[in-house]
RNA sequence: GGAGGGGUUCCAGAGCGGUCAAAUGGGGCGGGCUGUAAACCCGUUGACUUCGGUCUUCGAAAGUUCGAAUCUUUCCCCCUCCA
């Protein structure tokens, strides 16, 4: 089998492939372009893309080129697969200023400096919003049969629970079809890869090109990643985990890695790792406190580089070490003066409610220096202390330096 | 076009004139156990409070009433069925 497709395996990243004999030849005798898809949803990306731009990172290891392709123009349709709902269109400018963004955050995973395998970044609003309707139709439409459109999944989920599906929509796996056959046709690209709800729209665009010019390119699919919890991949209640330090800093990164079920540890060394895979079937028997360790240190170094992964790992230690003095948590400076504990913790931003404040003093959660606060009147005097700063912590694991002026 | 059902606190979902800041479950938060895991147990989950209470919430507005999430009217939005 084909490097490339072997590791993809090993790695877990393989769901389905149109035809994997053809595709491992083809890989072995050349290198290829690759693509897959991002919409411009969302601002910025957040881990449940990770798995597609780790997919990116294993081409260009293999010598291949990878394609991304920004869906400027179908993001301003919405894809229907997986949606009950038909989702709100976006403004123009936001969703350029979302492709933008993702943009650049796919630049810091991929490798620029080899011509041969430096990514070729692509907006589908290019070719898509000059199309004519009529030589549309008549070029692509009359490769679509209806009667076939409607037993994709996409489509059979909204109709069967007869949820309404608009044309717009309805739309959508076509236009996908046609940005597969655009990026064959002006960059020889041979090859798509999605999560597997991608399946039907990949297999689309693999049909169009075989009717439209006689060629054979190959769609790959990854898994869905469930977790052991069986909760969604990257969802929490705090929101997503954002892959840009504007919208979750390198240390909430690292925890969120430092967190993971103890089930899917090994899985994700494999998924999101560049460690070696027999380098993680040995670690297996390790401490599985260490190996998560190594997880957080890993992702986070890939995303923000190895400054703020130590600097990460470093504060945890003072985090979750009993009786730290806190010197290298993050702080805050507010003036000299005498303050209740709850307009300090006001003041900290730590929480915002007074009445959850309380209900947290009750909870004996509120520590200054280690020490409990029992009293919700309890003063601070920053005169009276012997250093110029105090640890407030909330809980286990809020802590704050709070410096005085 | 016709006939019904519904919009409740983060989510699901009870309540259908006072005892409702609103059952129950999920999630969140905090505590316990531990390993910053899972499972489990306990507490808590609108805001403010001098801890007596006070104020603001049940799609929107107006009204009935001593008193409304609960009744009436109008409006907005969802859903189901029939043609």
């Amino acid at each position: 089998m084909n490097k490339f497709l072997k590791e993809f395996k090993d790695r877990g990243f393989y769901y389905q492939c149109t035809d994997e004999k053809e595709l491992s030849n083809l890989m072995n005798k050349n290198r290829i372009k690759a693509y897959i898809g991002f919409d411009c949803t969302a601002e910025s990306l957040h881990v449940g893309s990770l798995l597609q731009i780790m997919c990116l990172r294993l081409l260009q290891k293999y010598g291949h080129q990878p394609i991304i392709l920004l869906g400027g123009g179908t993001t301003r349709i919405g894809d229907p697969s997986g949606k009950d709902k038909t989702r709100k269109i976006l403004e123009e400018d936001i969703i350029e200023k979302n492709s933008k963004n993702i943009e650049k955050i796919l630049k810091i995973f991929l490798k620029s400096n080899d011509k041969k395998t430096k990514p070729i970044f692509v907006n589908n609003y290019k070719w898509l919003k000059g199309l004519n309707y009529i030589s549309f139709l008549r070029d692509i439409g009359k490769h679509f049969t209806i009667n076939r459109m409607l037993t994709f999944e996409s489509v059979k989920t909204r109709l069967d629970r007869e949820q309404s599906l608009s044309y717009m929509e309805f739309n959508y796996m076509i236009l996908q079809a046609y940005d597969f056959l655009e990026l064959n046709k002006k960059e020889k690209c041979v090859l798509q890869i999605g999560g597997s709800d991608q399946w039907g729209n990949i297999v689309n665009g693999v049909e169009l090109i075989k009717r439209y010019s006689n060629k054979q390119t190959f769609g790959l699919t990854t898994p869905l990643i469930t977790l052991a919890s069986g909760a969604k991949m990257g969802k929490t209640a705090d929101g997503a985990i954002w892959l840009d330090k504007k919208y979750l800093s390198p240390y909430d990164y690292w925890q969120f890695w430092r967190n993971t079920d103890d089930r899917d540890v090994i899985k994700f060394l494999k998924f999101f790792t560049d460690l070696d895979i027999s380098k993680i079937e040995n670690l297996k028997d390790n401490n599985i406190n260490n190996l998560k360790i190594l997880l957080a240190n890993e992702t986070t170094k890939m995303l923000h580089g190895i400054k703020e992964s130590e600097a990460a790992e470093k504060i945890a230690q003072e985090v979750f070490s009993e009786n730290s003095s806190g010197s290298k948590l993050p702080s805050i400076a507010i003036d000299k003066k005498n303050l209740n504990i709850i307009d300090l913790i006001i003041l900290s931003k730590l929480e915002n409610s007074k009445s959850e404040i309380r209900r947290l003093i009750k909870g004996n959660a509120i520590k200054i220096n280690n020490n409990l606060i029992k009293d919700d009147k309890f003063l601070i005097k920053p005169e009276e202390l012997n250093e110029s700063f105090i640890k407030l912590s909330i809980g286990k694991k809020r802590h704050l330096k709070i410096k005085f002026n």
